[in-house]
DNA sequence: TTCGTGATAGAG
DNA sequence: TCTATCACGAAG
């Protein structure tokens, strides 16, 4: 299980190392293929830019929190809480999925594997991950949480992040190379 | 390409 | 109160 010193550091560093990584949930799981990174300071399309509340989760909490919230009326969100000598979070964009994929699909109303967990939006109904979460500790409850693969080779593309306007030069958009499970295809150059 | 949806926050 | 904004997805 990853433990939150992982968390501690700066949510780049996070955000690419937590590619490859298994999220466990519940009864179900998945390769963690797409991730994005978000800066509490100096990042316009970060919550903390508009968001007090998102400053005060920060400060009420320790890395390794989950951070869901409720964006366009209809999707949930699932976030982690970086606190490190930046900090910030890393949004979950799309999995893999490895264990639990008949509920998953039951879940979603779908068949395809590719299309269970391929949107942040996709994976949160996928495992059913909602408000409640909110605030949930990913460190320490064996059922929720991140785990290493031991044979790992990580081949990464870093992109721009999906669907901002501010901020949107960074490239902090994180893939494993030519997944067929990620939300959107990679794009490079301006 | 469009459009629904609701929480948040800042202005009036 | 009102309104702009938003890390989206599905239908077409």
């Amino acid at each position: 299980m990853i433990r939150r010193k992982f968390f501690e550091r700066d949510p780049l560093t996070c955000a690419r190392e937590l590619i490859g990584t298994e999220l466990i949930w519940g009864n179900c799981a998945g390769i963690v293929v797409e991730v994005e990174a978000y800066a509490a300071i100096g990042d316009e399309a970060a919550h903390t830019f508009t968001r007090p509340s998102a400053r005060e989760f920060i400060e009420r909490n320790q890395a390794g929190a989950a951070y869901v919230y409720f964006n366009y009326g209809v999707h949930w969100m699932l976030n982690v809480l970086v606190k490190g000598k930046e900090n910030g979070f890393v949004l979950f964009r799309a999995l893999e999925p490895t264990r639990g994929i008949e509920r998953m699909k039951k879940r979603r109303g779908l068949d395809d594997v590719r299309q269970l967990c391929s949107g942040p939006g996709k994976l949160t109904q996928a495992l059913a991950i909602t408000g409640k979460h909110h605030e949930m500790d990913l460190c320490s409850d064996p059922r929720r949480c991140f785990v290493r693969r031991s044979n790992a080779i990580v081949d990464l593309v870093a992109d721009r992040r999906i669907g901002i306007t501010r901020s949107a030069d960074l490239h902090w958009r994180f893939t494993l190379r030519d997944s067929p499970f990620i939300s959107r295809r990679v794009k490079l150059d301006t």
